[in-house]
DNA sequence: TCTTTATCTGTACACTGTAAAGTTATCCTT
DNA sequence: AAGGATAACTTTACAGTGTACAGATAAAGA
């Protein structure tokens, strides 16, 4: 293993996990890019040869909780008990990273939008629900994998099984994915407990409205 | 009206007053101490007299948020048709806070942690649903009123009417509450919009999952 | 080997939040 | 009305931030 090169060699993805390591001890507060520098073993200005600005290392950070969220909630559905729904799965892994990584997923969450200045047709959602494509040079830490199919697609053809209005449908699945969204937030800010005598997957069951 | 005191008079109000404004025109990048007090025609250091700090004058401002957002639900809940569940009504409310007034709704959700290192027993929910309480000493703005039952006490009541378990109530009206939360945010970071042939008040009672 | 190029360092600057001490006006007592 | 206490505001100062710019270094290709 190289002791200590001039050029780091992968300093990049080596940026990406000082800053999850820091952000998991310091918090948020002590994020800052020398920090991050600091940490990784190099200047303050190093990071800028891999990336444009603070943002775009948050970027990528964000990215790659996205994509690794994005592998739980795939693995976990596949392995659902027969006839769970796939949204039930999918919002139990959801809410379960979110729990146990509050400030990552924070983070996740504050690099959502595009810095406010949203721009004519960014139809980019990056989101875990659409795949997040979290960059695109060089090969992010590990890559869990660029999956075709996002989650947020399947979360479509489940409820369309038993609903044959498109509309519909979309709302559903956009209901479905807000209450798991806003379930995940609230529990992280403390606004609420899941009651110690229930998972959070029976929580969660027990949240969805019955329509009158 | 008097023109230049030392002593501004109410500079407390004019500052939130002045982030807000520096709020919707700059964005939330620009929201600087600094720039709050310039744009309130005082010194940098002059909110240091009201204001902890940067962080208190923020949560001042969500505050006065939360109130406002607060006075509207009850306002709307009120006047709404015969029959229509109180959830939906202030559900619809809210959304529509969220997506007129963007900024200031994500400034509210940053200021709803307690700056991340939560201790022990903040029972606070400081959130629309349970009063805000913006600030304890100085009247804040307005003051649209301090409501002794918060709505998320009436949103219990509504579907207890219905429900006799209690942990069953209280998972329904968490749901109700997490859909619309996560629904506002998901909105205004641009991740779907709502169809153009629908109000914000048929899209979300479409999207209330049906259990199957 | 020499040059090119990507990567990293050093210096510098404007801007941020805030601490400390000084200034000014208002209020309260006499 | 005089004078002192006090709250509101200003000035100065400083450490920390993100980033622009120029230079140093090492790896890769000619």
């Amino acid at each position: 293993m190289p002791a200590k090169k001039y050029h780091h060699g992968d300093l990049r993805n080596a940026l990406i996990k000082a800053a999850i390591t820091l952000l998991n001890t310091q918090g948020a507060e002590a994020l800052s890019l020398r920090a991050v520098a600091a940490a990784a073993g190099v200047s303050h200005m190093a990071p800028y040869s891999h990336f444009k600005n603070k943002k775009q290392l948050l970027q990528s950070v964000a990215g790659w909780g996205f994509s690794e969220l994005a592998t739980r909630m795939k693995a976990d559905a596949q392995n659902r008990t027969a006839g769970e729904h796939p949204a039930l799965s999918y919002g139990t892994t959801y809410i379960t990273f979110a729990l146990e990584n509050p400030q990552l997923y924070r983070l996740m969450l504050g690099q959502l939008d595009t810095a406010g200045k949203r721009n004519q047709h960014d139809t980019a959602i990056h989101s875990p629900f659409s795949a997040p494509a979290p960059d695109q040079p060089n090969p992010p830490l590990p890559e869990p994998d660029a999956n075709a199919q996002g989650p947020f697609a399947l979360l479509q053809a489940a409820f369309a099984e038993h609903i044959s209005d498109p509309e519909l449908v979309n709302a559903q699945a956009l209901g479905a994915w807000s209450l798991v969204h806003g379930m995940a937030a609230l529990l992280i800010e403390g606004h609420f407990c899941i009651p110690p005598n229930m998972s959070i997957k029976d929580f969660l069951a027990h949240a969805v409205i019955r329509a009158p």
